[in-house]
DNA sequence: TTTCAATTCTGAAACGATTCAGACAAACTT
DNA sequence: AAGTTTGTCTGAATCGTTTCAGAATTGAAA
């Protein structure tokens, strides 16, 4: 707070506070305490005065004073990648936390982390206790993070799953349903040479969409192979350029299934730069989350995947276990949809 | 925190605070406070022993602890409109602050806000004191959330500038001199009849589009009408459906100035579907803040815009005022890179 | 020897909320 | 009439930090 220019004929006047309460009312700090929660022992016709009193006059619990005494902090925090932004999933999943989070008493913590230290934020959040709850996305089988948030004892929920036998909320998206479509789509085009250029092998959703599309293959007697030298967390220009040098060569794919729009279009530009055509040369199928992508290259085939509803889902998660849930019944599966 | 999950063998073992530290050196609670801000009347020998220890045992403030007794929440709050991300300006914005408060005590809070009722969210922030520091965007000529953070000595940072005679920190893209650029490149590819797709008339940046636009054309002997009935807030598929109407007019334009990028790929999809081909039929300059566009329409004109570099300096500046600068002295107008 | 000042440290109060252990009536038992 | 229960309400302690007003020790000046 800036203190300088408060106008000097308005005192600042100080918020309300439970003490005001108490003074206006003539009751004790500690009786209004225990009206404003609905204590049992406490007299009806008190509680409505207290009430109309806490809204006349706008009291809002000091959340430093309930942090203090509780240990609860009434945030949530979300741990993400500074360079995860492929064409929105940043904005829509911080959006789908915040849609959940509203006319909560939580607030949303932003924390960036670099991928050399995946680790900083989630052992900063712990050791100072400075949220409540925490969410989690490039998810891994074998995720370090989970292991130490379950030890610890903090709520949290993760965009995709683990593989290592421990309890614990989710959010993801059917990878594997979305490979096998795409494997699909591209068959019904007549496409026959398939890759696949799928997410960093690191991550969770790596393992379903290569098995998902494996699965298409055997399911229409193809053979293909997945791409192991770029994924989609490679940069656009390299991306391009590994694209290009694919199209150029003796038997280029005619049908590529690709996990992130943005790569998806560095690749049509790639093969565009060699002079294969899409919709004639080979079709390629992706995922969508914005409207942009059929402005853009509505020839590309789509499939939607909604970051908002991921970023609600795991908001609501962690709050749930907050509240009390099972995290054991926490988790959700979200088939691609069928347009 | 939930706690049922914690090993039973391993005590939660409280963090260290500075009863700790006092009990360990044996030195007073006060005494530890002020050797750890250096207070002057500590003795040199005993500051070293209390902060070696505290280093030792990794101690760190308690936020609510400081929070109560100060007021100070360490915490800057970014207020975001849900709709605005063109392509990147979200993620990219934000971490520009992240960015900026790394390595400080401030936490980053992202609430957002419905545009709707803007003050909204400034209101919640004055009167339940929950951040040190604001940052705004979509920032209006006549803003009252300006007006009402001063008024009510918050400090602050606007991403574009105001016009009510009032100082206070921003930083603004110089939105004149992008625009007049752009009539110039368009000019340069024998462009004749122009138009702009500016920015919504409510917010101040729209003005200096407009401005530059038509200095732009008065310095060329040329004259233009900037589009009235869309801009860039406008959905893409009503911005593609008025560009491919008036792709079809009678004396359709040659040159289009547009100041999203997301946006200009709306106008190309427009005007492709009236059969006009960029290049031969029209020329278009936008902005870019990605490398996405080069390998999407590498035909479109784009001049960039940093947006992390937005987020940056707006993060600074908050925080410079808050360490006691005066806020005249902040503020930033940007060129745009002549490439 | 007394007084004064400088240096270094400490106790207590405060910020706002929660909660435990009572306190005080009024209404019940028996 | 004495004791017990029930229904309401309250004071005090506590969370971790900061800060004000002293206190204790030392050395020097008078």
């Amino acid at each position: 707070m800036i203190t300088n220019m408060i106008p000097p004929d308005l005192p600042p006047k100080a918020p309300p506070t439970l003490k005001t309460i108490a003074f206006m009312t003539g009751l004790g700090i500690s009786t209004v305490s225990r009206a404003l929660k609905d204590g049992p022992e406490i007299g009806a016709d008190t509680k409505a005065r207290v009430k109309l009193i806490a809204r006349e006059i706008g009291y809002r619990p000091n959340r430093a004073g309930v942090r203090l005494k509780t240990g609860k902090t009434n945030v949530i925090t979300v741990v993400l990648n500074a360079g995860e932004d492929g064409s929105g999933f940043f904005s829509n999943f911080v959006y789908g936390i915040s849609d959940a989070l509203s006319g909560t008493s939580y607030h949303l913590v932003v924390t960036p982390y670099s991928l050399s230290d995946p680790m900083a934020p989630v052992r900063y959040i712990v050791e100072t206790g400075s949220a409540d709850g925490v969410i989690l996305s490039r998810t891994q089988p074998d995720d370090p993070r989970v292991r130490y948030l379950l030890e610890n004892g903090v709520a949290f929920a993760t965009h995709g799953r683990t593989e290592m036998g421990l309890v614990h909320p989710f959010h993801d998206f059917d990878n594997e349903a979305f490979a096998r479509l795409a494997v699909k789509k591209l068959v019904a085009k007549n496409r026959r040479r398939l890759t696949l250029l799928g997410p960093p092998a690191s991550l969770t959703y790596s393992k379903h969409t290569h098995l998902g599309f494996e699965r298409g293959l055997i399911e229409y007697g193809l053979d293909g192979v997945p791409l192991t030298s770029i994924d989609v967390d490679t940069s656009l220009m390299d991306v391009r350029e590994a694209s290009r040098r694919m199209a150029a060569g003796q038997f280029p794919p005619d049908g590529l299934v690709c996990s992130a729009l943005r790569t998806s279009f560095a690749v049509a530009a790639g093969f565009e730069a060699a002079g294969l055509k899409i919709g004639r040369d080979y079709d390629l199928v992706t995922k969508h989350s914005t409207e942009l992508q059929e402005m853009l290259r509505p020839e590309i085939i789509s499939i939607p995947e909604d970051f908002h509803q991921a970023g609600h889902d795991t908001a609501v998660m962690v709050m749930d276990w907050l509240a009390g849930a099972d995290p054991a019944d926490l988790g959700r599966l979200v088939k691609p949809d069928i347009v």
